[in-house]
DNA sequence: TTAAAAACAGGTATTTATACCTGTTTTTGT
DNA sequence: ACAAAAACAGGTATAAATACCTGTTTTTAA
């Protein structure tokens, strides 16, 4: 018999994570040698282990109370650099395309919806682990139309760039419903500075309105709203 | 042997749905005997199913892309209606206790959420099966601090109304970044008319501003962020 | 059928947010 | 030490939201 595929999971999720597990297990040629539930973790406990995973599946869930958080394409990224043998699948309720191709940029071999069934699953990881990456037809579209976006002259004006702290605090009371003169008063500056934030915010989130920077904040874990 | 608990999924998401039933089957009292994707087809598929399940599992993520969307509180009460028998257990990500209690108040009879263990699943499954019902010490708190609300005084006042359909409508549409003008033009009906559910909902929800609104909406599942 | 609730529509006023500018100072990374 | 980015602060204008009213019509449930 073949050495069984090592896999790892990275998923906050107890419950999930320990459903995950007794799913791939009914696949004879998988073998959950990894767990963990946070980004932050991942590295420290994978440097103590003496099997590191061939392939790992990664939750992009975010932790519930993360003072600050690790977002999925970190976790990816810094998989890439310290075990760049590794085979990286994420796993997300994220439809989004932009989104999707972002992951697969940051060095993801593969990207799966959390609604793909099972035996998806099994084929993305022996994919990965085999022939290097698992690419399904959503995947795909999203990647082609990324390019797409970025060969285009508007992509350039709306590219997501990342919030800088301060943006991301004045954010955080936006979403408490203060008011620009109340953030002011708080962050001890000036409203027009406060004023300067928000407008940061809504061109670099391409938000339109509050509505706007809300949804953001809670798809972004910029605020934790459970 | 005794006759084992039979068992009913209702949970959106394949993978967890899946998950779940592999956990469960490592129990040889249980039986998952049921399984729907959402809040609709439960009474259908049940209708049509000889073996209605003693115990339901029912998670709250709403279905991705329900253009009506059947709420946690609707299953509770559509299934308490039509199977007295049925014990009801939610699963869900919400910690929030107003959420909670208003859940046990609609008849579940056991609230877990979903970072919890395997174990405690089985061990709710069983309890609600045995004894009636799973109350942890979550949910105890939840539900007295839900009835302090109510006898205070200030509960009368900032009691939680429910929304209108009109006002879950307009809501959406809010979160949806449009503004007044547009959602006037998207329902056919006066700006003023919308305005008037405006007020409506930050009234009722307690809200200061749309960030408020929106959270609100998050937290209450009026819309789905992911 | 009748009362209550919901949906509708209008008014006035004020506050807040958004959309554009301009610029300086401070911090950061190399 | 230098350049770049971030944080700061000001201006002007307009658009939108919020806070209060008033009332009518339609729908719902008892």
């Amino acid at each position: 018999m073949e050495e069984r595929i090592t896999v790892g999971l990275v998923e906050d999720q107890f419950l999930f994570r320990k459903g995950m597990k007794a799913i791939l297990s009914s696949w004879q040629d998988l073998k959950v040698v990894f767990e963990s539930e946070d980004g932050y973790s991942v590295l420290g406990k994978l440097k103590e282990v003496e099997e590191v995973p061939q392939v790992m599946l990664v939750d992009l869930s975010l932790p519930p109370d993360g003072t600050k958080e690790f977002t999925g394409k970190e976790v990816t990224q810094t998989l890439r650099e310290n075990f760049p043998d590794m085979k990286i699948i994420i796993l997300s309720v994220h439809k989004d395309e932009d989104f999707i191709a972002q992951l697969i940029e940051c060095g993801a071999h593969g990207y799966l919806v959390k609604d793909c069934d099972p035996g998806e699953v099994y084929e993305a990881i022996t994919s990965a682990f085999h022939r290097g990456s698992y690419i399904n037809a959503r995947t795909l579209k999203a990647i082609q139309n990324n390019i797409n976006k970025k060969t285009s002259p508007r992509a350039t004006l709306f590219s997501l760039e990342q919030l800088t702290k301060r943006e991301e605090e004045v954010l955080q009371l936006i979403c408490m419903q203060l008011t620009t003169e109340e953030i002011a008063e708080r962050l001890f500056i000036s409203p027009k500075t406060v004023n300067g934030h928000r407008n940061s915010l809504l061109q670099k989130t391409g938000a339109n309105n509050v509505a706007g920077l809300v949804i953001y904040a809670v798809k972004n874990g910029v605020i934790k709203v459970m």
